[in-house]
RNA sequence: GGUCCUGUGGCCGAGUGGCUAGGCAGAGCUCUGCAAAAGCUCGUACAGCGGUUCGAAUCCGCUCGGGACCUCCA
């Protein structure tokens, strides 16, 4: 098997990947503000990168995977709003922050987990690291990269940029940088407009706050992954993943702060996701047109046609490189939906067949195309985790599992060996790496009994030409969402829509 | 304004210079008491204009369009 590449941002190309510590590998993501619900939008990195660690750990790494909890709260904008986000919004709400962060981080939990995301190894939050990011700033000043005033700490990006690459990232030239940066308030403190707040003074209304020994005051914006990841992942760790619009200045100040501190790049490779469009645009809060995630689900927002489900979102997702923006539409999670369904019922069907055959024999012309068809999964996914090739192939699959199925394809065609291969190949792929799921929820055995019966009676009288009552039964589920559907061999099967 | 990305058939989307991506929608056929599924067949698309090349959606240049970041942002 071919080697894992992935697109690294930092270089702007495909690396093979080589953990730090053999078998072992490291990776933070950033996670939610929990300052609000969290959109479709926000469901993309948290699903790309469940994606990742399943497929890491399918290829036998052991990994660490940590994602924060960003409950501290950022700033709308530096110096001139002096509040915290999440204290804002607290007092509009009339309610405590701690409890607003709280009723938000379990919405979001919730969401993961409609998801079928695999929750990470460690989720640390930022307020519960107040100590930790004191500390590093502590050393920051003490290397000489940070100045205080007014009870406010600054990192000096100038300096730092004098010795370190500052910008390589993102792409930033520094100069262009002090010319482009707006005119804000507050910006007086600062020696350089370029500089970053690591710990701000906080104003005695400001709800969150906490010692230190620069005065009261908050965290700033990008310390606490710099912190977090130090404490959990060490100095130095392998995968450092986020959304594209995190690379500035979040990503490449978390690079400034950590490499003072720790005296080595913090992280070897970089992957950022794409955005998710709607209607060509980024969905953000700042475009006004967010759709968040529980609307998602029960179709509640005036541009929806319907609700979707979890899983549709995933697959939609997943039908996507990581790395392209994924517009939303409508009409594109239509198709998403039924994509998913045709090939979960095939997957369904293929896991359901007890197929006898010749254990062995010549290779066929269809066995060789459905063994290079399987073969190719890893290599789509080692090659900077294709996963919308992977789909593609299981597509190409699924007609093959159908005529199986309808006795089209006659039995002798496949080995059972090749047959096996594709039955735990679906296993493995749909469900362990991609974390699909099936999206009807048919798993009560009192209304599986009836189902059987009505089938029986439809059986009955379909044997005897009374089709007025078969068709009665058929027509009267249809009423109900359920479908029935007759197949070959006078079997029926039937599903909830 | 600066930096970067991007423009693929009705829609969504893969695409490593030469080989049918795939999904959805649509058309025809087969199967079927009817229906639904399912199977088979069908679209010869790559913003425009030049250039490199035996050969370009894929490389280069220009033009036009869209977007991201430069401010909290997944």
């Amino acid at each position: 098997m071919s080697d894992l590449k992935v697109y690294n941002s930092y270089s702007r190309q495909k690396e093979v990947f080589t953990p730090i510590t053999p078998g072992h590998v490291g990776m933070y993501v950033c996670g939610p503000t929990v300052s609000g619900e969290s959109h479709l939008g926000h469901a993309r990195p948290y699903i790309t990168f469940d994606v990742v660690y399943r497929y890491l750990q399918y290829l036998g790494y052991k990994v660490r995977y940590v994602r924060n909890i960003t409950d501290a709260g950022h700033f709308e904008e530096e110096g001139r709003e002096a509040e915290d986000k999440i204290s804002k919004k607290a007092v509009l709400e009339k309610l405590e922050p701690m409890e607003l962060v709280q009723k938000y981080t379990n919405l979001f939990h919730w969401a993961m987990e409609q998801f079928n995301t695999v929750p990470p190894s460690i989720e640390p939050t930022a307020t519960g690291h107040i100590v930790e990011q004191i500390e590093m700033i502590k050393q920051i000043i003490e290397a000489g990269f940070a100045y205080e005033v007014n009870g406010s700490v600054y990192f000096d990006v100038k300096k730092y940029a004098a010795t370190h690459d500052y910008g390589k990232l993102s792409g930033r030239v520094i100069d262009d940088l002090l010319e482009t940066t707006r005119e804000l308030e507050g910006q007086e403190e600062k020696k350089d407009r370029a500089d970053f707040a690591l710990w701000k003074s906080a104003a005695p209304e400001h709800i969150m706050r906490w010692q230190s020994p620069w005065g009261v005051g908050f965290p700033g914006w990008h310390i606490e992954c710099s912190a977090m990841a130090t404490k959990y992942l060490g100095a130095q760790f392998d995968i450092h993943g986020g959304g594209m619009d995190l690379l500035f200045p979040h990503h490449e100040s978390e690079i400034a702060q950590s490499t003072i501190c720790n005296h080595a790049a913090p992280v070897r490779y970089w992957i950022h996701n794409n955005m998710i469009t709607i209607n060509g645009r980024k969905m953000g809060k700042s475009y006004n047109n967010v759709i968040k995630l529980t609307e998602l689900f029960s179709g509640n927002h005036p541009i929806l046609e319907k609700a979707f489900h979890p899983m549709t979102i995933r697959f939609f997702i997943l039908q996507t490189h990581y790395r392209s923006t994924l517009d939303f539409s409508n009409e594109a999670l239509v198709a998403a939906e039924k994509g998913l369904k045709r090939l979960w019922d095939a997957y369904e069907k293929l896991q359901a067949i007890n197929y006898e055959s010749r254990e062995e024999g010549p290779g066929t012309e269809l066995e060789e195309k459905l063994k290079k068809l399987v073969a190719e999964f890893p290599e789509f996914m080692n090659d900077d985790f294709s996963t919308a090739k992977v789909l593609a192939n299981m597509f190409e699959i699924v007609p093959v599992i159908n005529s199986v199925k309808d006795k089209i394809i006659p039995v002798g065609a496949l080995s059972a060996e090749t047959f096996k291969l594709l039955q735990s190949a679906f296993k493995t792929w749909l469900e362990d790496i991609f974390g699909l799921k099936g999206v009807t929820e048919a798993d009560n055995s009192k209304l599986q009994g009836v189902m059987q019966l009505l089938i029986d009676i439809r059986k009955e009288a379909k044997g005897k030409k009374d089709f007025a009552t078969s068709d009665k039964i058929r027509n009267q589920l249809a009423a109900l969402g359920i479908t029935l559907k007759d197949e070959k061999g006078g079997e029926m099967s039937w599903n909830i829509d």
